[in-house]
DNA sequence: CTGGAATGTTCATGCGGTCAACATCGGGCA
DNA sequence: TGCCCGATGTTGACCGCATGAACATTCCAG
């Protein structure tokens, strides 16, 4: 068992978990492109090959931290929704969540841009790393996606909405927080970034009601 | 004169351009993080180190690449507005052209998915390069945003818009853009993938025509 | 106790970005 | 006309990164 033990010296204990901590961290710091095995090896002070006992190389590393960032994501939408006050009318208690949920995504996305843009990287290998050659896994359910198309189904309950919402709202959401940090939208003032926010919410909740 | 003469010997007489084609060749067969710079001169048959007498280094091809990648995008999307037909209604017509727009948008995007992702890519550096220090410079108006402000401007003609529309009209071809390309929307079929499009596109206009 | 399985380390290869020093070419000025 | 300088390429070298092979160290099961 690795347990209490921690580090001895030349057997870590718990390599796999301080490699992905220290790989969350430096996504954290300057998103995918930053998670880099040589820099996570050396912050766990083990050499780099190390890390080849635990993982498949960078490329999983980098999968495992975009794993976590996707929870990460998901956990401050439903905090977001969480804080949202109910409401008696059932269609406006589904609206309000829905718009909550967007906003948690987008205020994620806005505090944690490395993180966030790590948590939808695709596994496309960097210069320097051969490309896989393996058909893509099937990815798990993505969190975030199920919050989405669940409250819009809570919405359909209350009214009519159109198929395929839920990837509408996605894109909307998605679209705005890329545009926000890496695009020609960010450096806006916080002001007028939550002018667009939510207009664009806005646009969510009056598209996903239209039949 | 570097005329019709073309390659001689030692001097290429065109690199910069070469290594323009070259380097969007890249983007669009693999996306931006293919514009490797060694390749790109090898590919015209050059030393690497040739490039940096007209290019400050990878950052700045890639940057060339991505203007180029845009101007690509918004004659896309003007030649979509183009082919679609008039209405006698301006209202109707308007809608129209958000419409075709948006489609051109998009369907730039699944086309050419290396070349559009160059279009937005940051100019972010890839591990190996050593960041810049220097504040990024500002960049030129994004024509392809240009073409919806204005659409969306034609739509306020004929009734309330919301402000800020544009930006949410924005984000919300581009996510839907990048979550077809490389996020969980991928590998859609294409029928299912043109009923995402459709609905996105509803909402875009339904969302800026709501006041 | 002890030997094999785990887990780290060292060494080496190959690719990419970039810089400095050197080679070539071509056109303008004496 | 002829030569020299600047523009344009080339070589060679350095550094970081991903990875694989071979070797070292521990630890635990038998």
């Amino acid at each position: 068992m690795a347990g209490i033990s921690g580090g001895k010296n030349y057997h870590h204990g718990d390599l796999r978990n301080a490699l992905i901590r220290a790989a969350v961290d430096l996504a954290t710091e300057g998103g995918p492109e930053r998670v880099v095995l040589r820099e996570a090896a050396r912050r766990v002070g083990v050499s780099p090959t190390a890390a080849y006992r635990h993982f498949d190389g960078r490329g999983e590393l980098l999968r495992t931290v975009r794993a976590h960032a996707r929870v990460r994501l998901a956990e401050a939408m439903e905090r977001a929704a969480a804080r949202e006050p109910g409401a008696d009318d059932p269609a406006l208690a589904a609206e309000r969540r829905l718009a909550a949920l967007c906003r948690g995504y987008v205020g994620f996305a806005v505090e944690h841009p490395g993180l966030y843009r790590a948590a939808f990287c695709a596994g496309r290998p960097a210069p320097g790393e051969p490309p896989v050659g393996v058909p893509v896994p099937p990815e798990p359910e993505i969190r975030a996606f199920t919050l989405l198309k669940e409250s819009l189904e809570a919405l359909d309950r209350t009214g009519g909405r159109r198929p395929a919402a839920g990837a509408a709202a996605w894109s909307a959401v998605h679209g705005l927080s890329l545009l926000l940090l890496e695009g020609p939208l960010r450096r806006l003032s916080a002001r007028r970034r939550d002018d667009v926010v939510e207009t664009t919410l806005a646009m969510v909740v009056s598209g996903a009601r239209t039949p």
